[in-house]
DNA sequence: CTGAAAGCGCTTACAG
DNA sequence: CTGAAAGCGCTTACAG
């Protein structure tokens, strides 16, 4: 069984009794072409299943490839899911393709995503980078425009979409000491150090402005590999939990985190317990963070905004002309207090 | 302010004062080339920032595209991010590029979508499909496999992969009969036609082994669009239990039922009811479900399985040579009792 | 309105 | 071991 090579151009012109020029004409559609003959390609190219090829023709000078690369840490991440689901929305509505990879943190695979991506002719990435930051460099990616959303790689001059972490944190901290509470830990573990980074700094400044001491034993903060271990943030949280009883609160600084320090919380039949007892400060909001029985404030940030923001960015290098300095944006996170 | 054009392999060539031939064969690494110039090619190649166009190179006949396209519902449904992740696991090992796009169970939307992917010369397809049909038919394809993932269309001979959805509602339908139960709610709305009827198949199929009779009036079933509002599902489950104050269990037949039973439990404050009022059974595991206050069983199965597997078929036939009729795989479930 | 020529960036033969 | 020629499928610019 011979697998049939895909019609040509060429193909569809002999099958009309044309030149290719006239099929090229025919299916631009910009051309003046015959009526008649303009019928007959169109009837070859049914008969054939002829489809263009993008690739044959994005080679000529001056043609753009339509494709867009995407570098996320992690597909599955429901976070950045509606990320991807973003960003497709503004691209695909610029006509644009997206191939896309997962880095799983590592520095390593991002580089080498973001080549395969630049060899594959994208006219621009859209990268939540890991922390590398030569490989970024404008010089490496030819000239291929790269925004950079979630965090920041300073010093590559790239356009950079993240989240309000600091004013995110601050102000959720801040409501929290409003209310009087004084013992709150933090849970940032298995987050990158840019963003953890950025959320206990809207930590501790609100404790700085409320005169409020931070005390170090109550902060867990790593970037250990086992963020994939389901179990990895709850074993942290209980050890949070059990080393400090005195806790009436905790800052989780993303929703692995959150969802860690609610099953350590069941594990320990502590769900329920009232608002008194201890307050769940979550960064990110989760599925059924409306249903879990524990007293929860939400710092809300929409990732598919994330997505159609940084595709935005993108598409005004690409699209319109835009050619200015590398811009930053922050987009700003709400506070859900219980209904 | 100019942006710079990427590098040809042919300014590398002038670079290093040897052909373009040359070049290409230290960068294929399996010709011999004399040691010296390799070395200067290697370092025209660093110094002037060139990455070999995968565009150019897989026009020759021959060589292989090394994309494949994916297409799926929608990104940013968890279960279909865990497919995709799946998916990428095996293919990004065999060096393949991954284009994706959702489909938003838009019949047109698979069509362009798929279309694209093939002008963009893929070497094979991974399809979660709508129900359109004729679009997926080989000749239309052009000879590119395609895998068909968690729902099948009868009639394309196209290799497919779904998860046992009558044997998994089947057996975890017993198990309630089993119990006891004898007012058994459906609530299978907003999903495709194909898995709904499926699992609906196996709900009616352990009624009728169990001598049960199953009553209309208790099942959901709808295809209606709005399946992406959050509060869809949660007014059709508020419905059923209006209706039916007797209902004694309920069959949510994916994630999105289920997360909209457990909010409307929520809203009429029944969460925590014990399990003689009310048992949930789950089709598709969800994040919390261990937490969440309500009795519980999971049908379960791995989105990133049946990415894995989906894939493995496609490459059998990319890589290992594999030409045989198309193949079914029915991924197992099993069912999670509480603890 | 239509087509023959040339070339995009690469690699497969074929010469030397 | 190295390179000149030819061609993959398309489109731009030039002739007619």
């Amino acid at each position: 069984m011979v697998t049939s090579r895909r019609p040509t151009i060429t193909a569809v012109a002999t099958h009309a009794g044309v030149s290719p020029m006239t099929v090229s004409r025919v299916l631009d559609g910009r051309s003046t072409v015959s009526p008649e003959l303009a019928e007959r390609v169109r009837a070859s190219v049914v008969a054939l299943g002829y489809q263009r090829n993008e690739q044959a023709r994005s080679l000529r000078p001056g043609q753009r490839s339509g494709l867009v690369g995407v570098a996320i840490t992690n597909v599955a991440n429901p976070y950045y899911a509606q990320f991807l689901l973003g960003a497709e929305e503004v691209l695909a509505a610029t006509g644009r393709t997206l191939m896309i990879g997962s880095t799983a943190d590592s520095v390593a695979r991002e580089e080498r995503l973001v080549a395969d991506f630049i060899g594959r002719q994208v006219e621009g990435l859209l990268v939540v980078p890991t922390g590398g930051r030569t490989h970024l460099l404008p010089r490496r990616l030819n000239g291929v425009p790269v925004v950079l959303a979630s965090r920041q790689v300073p010093g590559i001059g790239a356009d950079t979409v993240v989240v309000a972490d600091v004013r995110g944190a601050y102000v959720g901290t801040t409501v929290l000491l409003e209310r009087g509470h004084r013992v709150i830990g933090f849970l940032g573990s298995g987050m990158s150090s840019f963003t953890g980074g950025r959320r206990l700094d809207g930590f501790r400044l609100a404790h700085e402005d409320a005169g409020v001491r931070v005390r170090d034993e109550l902060l867990r903060q790593d970037e250990s590999v086992l963020a994939d271990d389901p179990d990895h943030h709850r074993v942290i949280a209980e050890s949070l939990l059990d080393e400090h009883p005195d806790l009436t609160a905790v800052l989780c600084a993303n929703n692995r985190n959150t969802v860690g320090l609610v099953r350590a919380l069941a594990r320990r039949g502590e769900l329920g317990r009232s608002a008194d007892q201890l307050t769940v400060l979550a960064f990110d909001d989760f599925e059924l963070a409306d249903v879990v029985d524990v007293a929860l404030l939400v710092i809300d940030h929409d990732g598919r905004e994330l997505g159609r923001c940084a595709a935005r960015m993108l598409t005004e290098r690409l699209d319109n002309g835009f050619d200015g300095p590398a811009r930053l944006i922050e987009l700003p996170t709400s506070l859900l207090l219980p209904m």
